[in-house]
DNA sequence: CTACATATTAGTACCTGGTTCTAAAATAAT
DNA sequence: ATTATTTTAGAACCAGGTACTAATATGTAG
């Protein structure tokens, strides 16, 4: 076995299990620790501990980043009670990693977001929502989404609120929503925060 | 500061930067390096690289069980296409935080990742869904979704799989997604592994 | 075949971030 | 004052390496 074969062979045993030391890859190589090593080096491969920091550091920022954010899309207009356009861009963190193709889920937060975001309500929350993924968005794409307020229903109501996600030209996603406005009074048991979200 | 007192701010410490050596922990908690590693044995606390290695463990056994970035909600129990239940705690990060109520679109992303991973396929999509936010999930509440597979139609077809969610007793979402499942052979470019881990 | 180049192996010293163990101080409780 | 608890110290050892030096094997061109 030559030695681009042997760096070859050793990347993908490695890249099938991080976890690996390089006393395991001597027995499975037929090789010196030391050539192990050179490999390593010259491929680019940090040890076995910097491996699994660099692992435990980029979930730790997966799980920081991700799920913090309330609205999913940057809102780039709002017309209340009217309309309102987000822009969101699927990255690495939305799609599925095999294919490159975002998780439904976000398609719809971005959706569902705007839809509430559109509505002047003290406190407005999806009540339904009738949705259509029309085609896939993959990686990388940016989402343009527009809702409009179609009814009304008093001040503490229903309102309706359809919204379409665009790639370009292409109508990617539409949703119908019902969204509940409504004062806070109802469910809030007290012990009231008035925490602005910036 | 007590014994206790100390072994609490230890926690607090560790649990908002895991990443953080004994040696820094000593000149956090003005004690020598013996103090800090009795309180970790006493707190039950792994060493720095235990620490790391379970992080990556965890992020890498997630990306392995499911190709998924983020799936929302832990999956307990999986039976390929007939049914599935996932868990999943509503907290800070998911809710509005002037009221503690969910946010819709994680509800939806936990029944969303469940119809799909219930489905038995190399690459499935959500076609479109019809759903229902029957109660507000708030702050705290244990989410239980349920999936049910309905129909499915050939190898490559569509699949319809209801999702309930519960709040204990109560129901607070239902959707009938429309699922497409499909193989991988358009979009991959093949590269498959086999390694197994210890 | 020889000479030089590349590849491989060997071995030692040293590093980090610990564990394990023994033992001496310091502090608190009875 | 005498135990008991807590804290600190120090040495030996470990995994899984890095960094460096040096010897040996293997190939390759002239």
């Amino acid at each position: 076995m030559s030695k681009k074969e042997r760096q070859q062979h050793l990347l993908l045993i490695i890249e099938g299990n991080p976890f690996v030391t390089d006393r395991e890859l001597t027995r499975q190589l037929k090789v010196s620790i030391q050539t192990i090593r050179l490999d390593r080096m010259e491929l680019g491969i940090p040890e076995l501990r910097e491996r699994m920091k660099q692992m435990a550091e980029h979930s730790y920022d997966q799980v920081r980043s991700l799920p913090a954010d309330e609205v999913i899309g940057d809102i780039v207009d709002l017309q209340l009670d009217k309309s309102g356009i987000s822009i969101f861009e699927m990255r690495e963190e939305h799609v599925f990693s095999r294919n490159g193709i975002a998780r439904g889920h976000y398609v719809f937060a971005q959706a569902n977001s705007l839809a509430v975001a559109v509505i002047d309500a003290e406190i407005a929350l999806t009540a339904s929502a009738d949705i259509r993924f029309v085609r896939m968005v993959r990686l990388g794409e940016k989402c343009i989404s527009k809702a409009y307020v179609r009814t009304l229903a008093g001040r503490k109501g229903k309102a309706e609120v359809d919204v379409f996600t665009y790639v370009g030209e292409e109508m990617v996603f539409q949703g119908h929503f019902i969204v509940y406005r409504s004062a806070i009074e109802e469910y809030s048991e007290g012990g009231e925060r008035s925490a602005d979200r910036h």
